[in-house]
DNA sequence: GTGAAAGCGCTAACAT
DNA sequence: ATGTTAGCGCTTTCAC
């Protein structure tokens, strides 16, 4: 099974031959650019048409655009991701603009891999999703090509921002939780340390709002965080060990960072033999296809993922169009999804 | 906040000059091609480093490479497809190829869309997980780059398949659940009518293979299939219809072709007051995470995800070195992961 | 409104 | 082993 030679791609010479114009003719139709009458795109377009001509984006990146966007997500195996990624397709759906996809980043070294690829191959625009990286490299991104950071917070003149109000978001939830009764209400939360990150990247301000709305509620002495990580492998850990630090007096509520935590959670509450929500509420943050899972029905905080993702292209296509202008921060409010996975103490 | 213009990108000229040698010679030590001494070498790869250079891909596909190969997965919330990307970039960590994915597809329109698009972009490579396009489409993109076809069966001349055995899969399910005493065991494919789909898919394979399983246990006369589609919606629309359909004599297993149906039926078994395994014992297809999850604790089939991965980018590797060399098909044996969900029928 | 010609950053073919 | 030159496919001046 031998495959035949691959035969030679159409450019833009062999359409400006068959139509008989110039090259540049072919260029100013394909960019519906100023300076083609009717007549001279009607011919070209039917040359392309007839040929099946095809402009290289690469030969095109190299004087102008190559009419792709690039969007980096930190971790493919979190539902919470394809949201943001509908959003994004959607809006982009009916422009000329391709997205491409970085593979899965856990870390600040694949992310620095991906986003140099992304500048390397001439993208128009890049959009970062709960990005690592170091301020610095953000903006060293952001100076190459037009950035929008999602889901982290922190401004900077290099790049937008999109992102929710995680602290708001973190007090949706322990507000639900106090106003069912409970008081011994514990978190997970994704460990860090790097003082950029504890004030920028969105785990971080959801432990933040927990604490502040505990102490809103009078419940200081209760506050309660056990730091592993955004992983259900995480939710388990933490589970572990919140149920063996409290013998006999366990929490009645767990608020876990992620749904990706809270699957971990009740995978470790179902092995010590608890139920939920009879022996304890639980409650994630994101709003996947999980949570709404019905055998699961989890509490959950609604961030809006398409929402995030159609603002981000808005603000990725204003600054492509105009890169000297200020940057812009949209903060996104969260809502609260009460499912049955939370209820009253029953103590 | 003004963004500062972005400085001008560091070219193979502005390192040729720093060393004091040609661009030839530059573009022989990126290559590692030959034709350039140590020294040189050494004197190149100082300038590299002190001028930060990293060469444009656009401008390298242009006359050799783009060290890029993409990856179109069919549908990104599907837990399974994460596997075979993991096996993909494993294979790919200590290449200089990058890669790159294009977003979710579900149609064949959106298929076209993308597969084009990473043809335009000059990819070196294009691996295809589970593509639903036409045979002459395939062997379209096959023909312009070097393309690996995974998880659906069907040989081509212009490209490398890698698929697990789905007949043999789904018998290892049956084979397993007549083992336990069961009968009337169901089965929820994913709907197809096209003629060359009902042989290259998996789904339709899978299918299949229940059929033979299920006669070759004497169990013809309860072959019962449900035709909805590969989605958790699918799983519980067929459930539905499953359980509507045989009162009171409902059956007391169901194969789901995919974990994410199983998902489905799980739900809607649990909305019917029923219980798993006590009243009907369900099995899916690709062991993901979420068969793992322990409160699911899912029987499931292996179709090893990181080995296809590994299996495509060897062959790919390998036909991106030789154009001209014969196309081969890689089938991988599947294994069952017998779990919870899944045990003697009650009656 | 139209087209000729230069050049984007790189590699390949061909000197030397 | 090294350098010179042409040219990949397109966009962008800048003439006309």
């Amino acid at each position: 099974m031998e495959p035949p030679a691959p035969r030679r791609r159409v450019t833009i010479v062999d359409v400006a031959r068959h139509a008989q114009v110039s090259t540049t003719a072919v260029s100013k139709v394909l960019r519906n650019a100023y300076g083609a009458s009717p007549a001279m795109r009607a011919k070209v377009r039917r040359a392309i048409d007839e040929l099946g001509y095809r402009p290289h984006a690469g030969a095109r990146g190299l004087r102008g655009q190559t009419y792709t966007i690039g969007v980096m997500l930190p971790d493919i195996r979190n539902p919470f991701f394809p949201e943001i990624l509908d959003g994004i397709t959607a809006s982009l759906a009916d422009t000329e603009y391709q997205v491409l996809l970085g593979p899965g980043c856990n870390g600040e070294k694949e992310e620095a891999r991906v986003t140099e690829a992304m500048v390397d191959r001439g993208m128009d625009g890049i959009i970062l999703v709960a990005p690592v990286s170091s301020r610095a490299h953000l903006e060293l991104v952001g100076t190459a090509v037009p950035t929008v950071v999602v889901g982290r917070h922190g401004s900077s003149p290099l790049y937008d921002t999109v992102a929710d109000d995680d602290i708001e978001g973190a007090a949706l939830v322990v507000d639900h939780l106090a106003g069912l009764g409970h008081r011994r209400i514990a978190h997970i939360e994704h460990h860090e340390t790097d003082p950029t990150r504890l004030r920028e990247m969105p785990n971080a301000r959801r432990a933040d709002g927990y604490r502040l709305a505990m102490r809103a509620h009078g419940l200081e002495e209760w506050i309660d965080v056990v730091s592993t990580s955004y992983t259900q492998e995480g939710g388990y850990r933490g589970t572990q060990e919140l149920l063996a630090r409290h013998v006999p007096d366990r929490p009645t509520a767990v608020f876990a960072g992620a749904d990706i935590v809270a699957m971990g959670v009740l995978e470790a509450v179902a092995e010590a033999g608890l139920s939920v929500p009879g022996d304890l509420s639980v409650a994630g943050y994101d709003n996947t296809t999980f949570a709404a899972f019905g055998p699961i029905s989890l509490t959950s905080v609604d961030q809006g993922g398409r929402e995030m993702g159609r603002n981000a292209v808005r603000l990725l296509l204003e600054r492509i169009a105009d890169r000297g202008r200020p940057s812009t921060q949209v903060i996104l409010s969260p809502t609260l999804v009460p499912r049955r996975s939370t209820t009253r103490p029953s103590d």
